[in-house]
DNA sequence: CTGTTAGCGCATTCAC
DNA sequence: GTGAATGCGCTAACAG
């Protein structure tokens, strides 16, 4: 292999001058620049990246990090998440590692470990809790990191994240506006900060109408399918006073509720209404519902740049939080999930 | 952080030797090495891994490469797979990494760099195609690598498979004694070494009943329900003499083809009978198929083991060849999806 | 603009 | 058994 020092004997010159050049450094004269580009490219210069990591203390790669396999995210999600962080991380000339702890470690030991042996210079932290550990720790030992969500709605890390409350808030209002007044809310589990937010715009939105909170018609669950399934099969079937309207967490849980109403031999929306959030996951298309489902939508794959960008800069430090945080767009979609009451 | 010096230092030993103690030398007292390792654990001591790298000219990292993402095989599948190789290399000390390359690179150009830039020791190949051009390049660049599957039935490369050909015998055979001989097979998508494989086990096994190979019998398509279904609707709807059994490639496939059955009108296996290969994937269950899936079964959740353990061994070097190779078992059941004509 | 000097942390000669 | 010396390839002071 070639290095610096094969370089530098080829074109007479020092070994400093030609890593200055291939560098970029501003103290170089232009024809010594293209002198040396033209010899790197003709000898297929590579730079030895451990060297390179050894002298910079840092080791070029970052990390999502899930603390078992049973963390992983369903199926879909995960390979768009995988594929979105690895490809855009490339184009900042980043590595990017998956790692997959065992059942028995300690959530924080497999980032203690990582972070020490200086493996990783940078996490992307996936589904943030609230008072989460992992970013607690990354914060106490200045590790940089980029949040899929945030800690909290004022949360001074770089992250991108969309408007969670405004997302429930804005669904919960157009079912008020069409007359609902028992509105079940079928949300992801409880402690995530993107539930709690959007727990805060359900309640809001039912206080500005004036309707109590019912805790009966909010619930926690992991947001699949099977799960919206079984939960609405709960309201429908078992509940005294059947909501008259559902709020899906997102697409997956909705699949599973318009399964339980045709189960059921109910119509939606003559029976019960429907709305929900579309993260634009590739499987599911919101649109081709049937009835087609009404959403709030935000592309969830349009995510992975910003994040990515975000952990660069973070690790090149000098960026003013500003350029390191975005709140995506989300648009309303209205389509014929919901009937008037 | 704790080095090597701090360590020499604090112990009053040349770093020489805190260094043999720490790797498990031979000519270090026991006396010192317990001094060493107590004092390594009390001072927090990690090795730096760049350091270590550039010294031993390895990067500690192997990693499994899409050219792009739609080469990244479906959910289930992926997850599997990227959780699975990721566990059990870190069992073996090596970091694994996922790397999806942008459309617009050749095949080649993106191993090429990774191999060039020493960032990967080893490589994981998946879905082997005939005279593959990976395979082809690591082998002339002497990189380690793994195969899931086999370049060739003899191939003389670090692998894990199943015998694909005698599963697809197997089954064939299976439906052979039962009577059938208008046998369809629903393979996957050719120049996959695999699906060859099972060509030529269905093949041999038609021959050895005296049955004609008919090519519109077998057909290629992509491993996924949607196309089992349209072939499967195309052999019942449109094909002058109706097959009377179907192969399936996996369990898939078998989906589709129960679900065109079924919209058809028809029944299974009264009208017509269908086997499959079964991975054992975690989403879908074979047995509780309606009515329940005779096939062939092979974990393929248990090839993630032994493909680490031999890249692992591939890049320490010094295993012979059969020590690297491995035929999983793969099991017939008989359950309740072939009729006897 | 360019070259010299030094050192990142570690493992491996080679001596004793 | 142990230590001193050397170098992996690269970048960052420091001089000129």
């Amino acid at each position: 292999m070639t290095t610096l020092k094969d370089l530098s004997r080829a074109l007479g010159l020092s070994v400093t001058q030609v890593s200055r050049a291939l560098n970029g450094h501003s103290d170089v004269s232009a024809a010594t620049r293209e002198r040396v580009m033209e010899a790197a490219k003709i000898l297929n210069y590579i730079p030895n990246i451990a060297a390179r990591r050894l002298v910079s203390g840092r080791s070029g790669t970052v990390g999502l990090v899930f603390r078992n396999r049973s963390e992983v995210p369903p199926d879909t999600l995960f390979v768009e998440t995988t594929c979105g962080l690895s490809e855009f991380f490339a184009e900042h000339d980043l590595q990017f590692m998956l790692h997959v702890g065992r059942l028995t470690d300690d959530e924080i030991k497999v980032y203690r470990r990582l972070v020490d042996s200086r493996t990783l210079d940078g996490f992307v932290i996936l589904n943030p809790v609230v008072d989460d550990r992992r970013i607690a720790f990354l914060r106490e030992r200045e590790v940089p990191f980029v949040v899929h969500g945030r800690a909290a709605p004022d949360s001074a890390h770089p992250y991108f994240d969309i408007d969670n409350e405004e997302v429930a808030h804005r669904l919960t209002r157009h079912l008020i506006e069409r007359g609902h007044r028992r509105i079940a809310f079928i949300n992801g589990l409880r402690s995530l900060t993107f539930v709690e937010a959007r727990q805060r715009g359900y309640a809001r939105a039912l206080a500005e109408a004036g309707i109590a909170y019912d805790e009966t018609l909010h619930v926690a669950v992991e947001m699949t399918e099977s799960a919206g399934l079984v939960e609405s099969v709960r309201f429908v079937a078992h509940m005294a006073e059947r909501p008259t309207a559902v709020i899906c967490g997102n697409t997956r849980i909705a699949k599973g509720v318009y399964r339980a109403v045709e189960a059921a031999g109910l119509s939606i929306p003559g029976d019960v209404s429907v709305v929900a959030h579309d993260d634009l996951l590739f499987e599911f298309d919101s649109e081709r519902f049937n009835p087609p489902l009404t959403v709030t939508a935000s592309a969830l794959s349009e995510s992975w740049k910003p994040m990515a960008t975000f952990l660069a800069r973070a690790i090149d430090g000098g960026y003013p939080l500003a350029q390191m945080q975005e709140i995506g767009r989300t648009v309303f979609i209205e389509r014929a999930s919901v009937a008037t009451v």
